[in-house]
DNA sequence: AAGGGAAGTTAAAACGTTTACACGACACGG
DNA sequence: CCGTGTCGTGTAAACGTTTTAACTTCCCTT
């Protein structure tokens, strides 16, 4: 056996099938599979195949096919614990059909996304996922619009995870958590554990998940029969540092409080440390509940009680849904269950402050 | 002004050229920016693209041009913060350069490596980074010197960050962390601390990335004029299951030790949570360091003492490496430094047991 | 024995770009 | 006025694959 590797260039399905002794079409329909061959034949194409180490040229494939088997993911940042299990979701389902996945994070800037998705256009994705909050204004609900009718006339699909499609009418479908629920039933926890004074820390008006955790952590405190006044939101928006700032802020201020509701677990994590650096103690003092459960808020001092969104599991239902249906697809809304862990970081109120 | 806007199938540069009144090449060129075009011509083929929301088919451009720029990230799996920032490293820096960037997640499984390296062939990436630790067993060695040749024979270029290079012969560049210079500050520093019984968990043999944290350890032990046998290394593996089970272990054991010096921060999760599971306090009783200082390591309990790795920068300086200098590159070697960050985990050992 | 398929195969035409080559116009120096 | 060079543009040939339509064989039915 010679030097059958060719050093110079790459191998194409021309020197693959010239080795086997049959057509291109032949060779492409025995590598492929999309055609039946005669085993035999088969079997001369791919041992010719596998002597040359010939690689197919995806794009050529892809030219003539009209398109390609890849999803596009575009979070603002894949280093947030949350995100990352979007990605990953994705990822997982993708590479089980054998799909490609290909990440982008655009640092939250609208500018980035839009190049993003534009070349997603010209990759020929056949379906981007968008993920993660946002808040809804004009512009963002024109850019939504935009990308929506331009995916669609390439044939993609577009789907928004937790954030809001700017119409119904748009062909794009939104998968994400029922916020609300999860809001509601994490409050209503911290009431049954004897708070009356809870602060939420995090809001960011516009941006509709928290909107929407707002939403329901209003509506926890009025089933139980608490006034409306004793809702009090600070807007401080998400992030560690956010939430260490706000919660700082906070404990300066007069503000009679015993327990924080934080936005998600990173402001959590903020206000923990915020706490931590007065002296205080949780949940001696003030009891802490956040919103995701991240891998290591069970690592957080002290262990935090949080709401499960399983993330990888958003991940995967949008890819699953996006491809399952395709007609009745677009427009619909899909909500995903979440629920409470219990840790360390909720006790009761103290004596002195219990209201 | 009518329906511009064609609804069926892609746009193509054809009908762009027909609008402005040129041939395929004029408008190739005034698009591309690859030739020289008059301004006027110029202006009218971008109106007629703009018109008709033109999308180029970026694989007819790279059947064409004979390859693409993208860059493919190989990792375990993007849920680990320390891989996720070696991610997104790669991803700015690759977007900086208007390449795309796709990541593939393994689960440590080699065939889904082989797998996500394949495709990355048929997709004409041209530069592959496989990100990790890893045994340094036959197989490996063997694999990643299959992905070298097949690589570097289409031109591509493949760089390893924190593993280890077959063979400084083979076409592929390795960056990585000084791992033993960092172990040794870190272990030093324990030692300052007056901490003398020290051991080591989440070592993890073949596995060069941790074997030369291990060596940086029994370095600094014995710079100090401890004998070998201070040395105690217990290899549990990398991860927060591992963390947690192999300091359980320990705890139960006879073994006398005053600091315990984790593989990573995972690890040190997990061993920190263990600790705490048996009512000792970190670090009244027991001081504990990690590595890495992923980003959520100052909201563990308590706040990691640890060595910094610039993960991000890892993953910036690989790309920067593999595209400066082409010729050069192969077979190079990085160290990129650390530094250590001091927090809480660390303290005196307690007065019985100063050794 | 003729006719009708089916099965296996191939030649050639796509797919949408870029670019090598050629061609004409025009300016300029001789 | 004629070469010579430059500039702008167009024609057509690539790039590597899949697929349509056609063409053989060969077997089976009648």
């Amino acid at each position: 056996m010679g030097n059958d590797m060719v050093s110079k260039g790459r191998v194409t399905i021309r020197e693959v099938a010239e080795r086997a002794g049959v057509s291109t079409a032949t060779a492409s329909r025995a590598l492929s599979g999309n055609h039946p061959v005669p085993p035999a034949t088969r079997a001369r194409v791919l041992r010719a195949a596998r002597d040359l180490d010939y690689v197919a040229n995806a794009h050529a494939r892809a030219l003539v096919g009209g398109g390609r088997k890849m999803a596009a993911v575009v979070v603002r940042q894949v280093t947030s614990p949350f995100y990352a299990q979007v990605a990953e979701g994705v990822e997982a389902e993708a590479a089980d059909r054998g799909w490609l996945c290909v990440v982008g994070a655009t640092g939250g800037d609208a500018q980035r996304e839009m190049e993003f998705v534009q070349l997603m256009r010209e990759e020929g994705a056949r379906l981007v996922i968008l993920v993660g909050g946002v808040v809804e204004d004009d512009a963002y609900r024109e850019r939504v619009a935009h990308y929506a009718h331009a995916l669609d006339s390439s044939g993609a699909r577009l789907v928004l995870c937790g954030r809001p499609a700017p119409d119904p009418e748009i062909p794009a479908l939104v998968v994400e958590f029922d916020n609300e629920a999860g809001a509601r039933a994490i409050t209503a926890h911290l009431l049954s554990a004897g708070h009356r004074r809870i602060v939420f820390l995090g809001g960011l008006p516009g941006n509709t998940a928290l909107d929407a955790r707002v939403a329901g952590y209003r509506a926890a405190l009025a089933e139980h029969g608490l006034p409306p006044e004793a809702a009090h939101v600070v807007d401080c928006g998400l992030g560690r540092a956010a939430g260490h700032r706000a919660m700082t802020e906070l404990l300066k201020s007069t503000r009679e409080f015993t327990a924080v509701f934080a936005g998600d677990d990173m402001v959590a994590a903020g206000a923990l440390r915020a706490i931590a650096d007065t002296g205080l103690r949780v949940p001696g003092d003030i009891s802490v509940v956040g919103y995701n459960d991240i891998p290591l808020a069970e690592d957080f001092n002290p262990p935090l009680t949080t709401v499960r969104t399983p993330a990888e599991e958003l991940g995967r239902a949008a890819v699953r849904i996006a491809l399952r249906d395709p007609e009745h697809a677009a427009g619909a809304h899909h909500l995903l269950g979440t629920h409470i862990v219990v840790r360390d970081s909720v006790g009761a109120p103290p004596p002195g402050r219990a209201l």
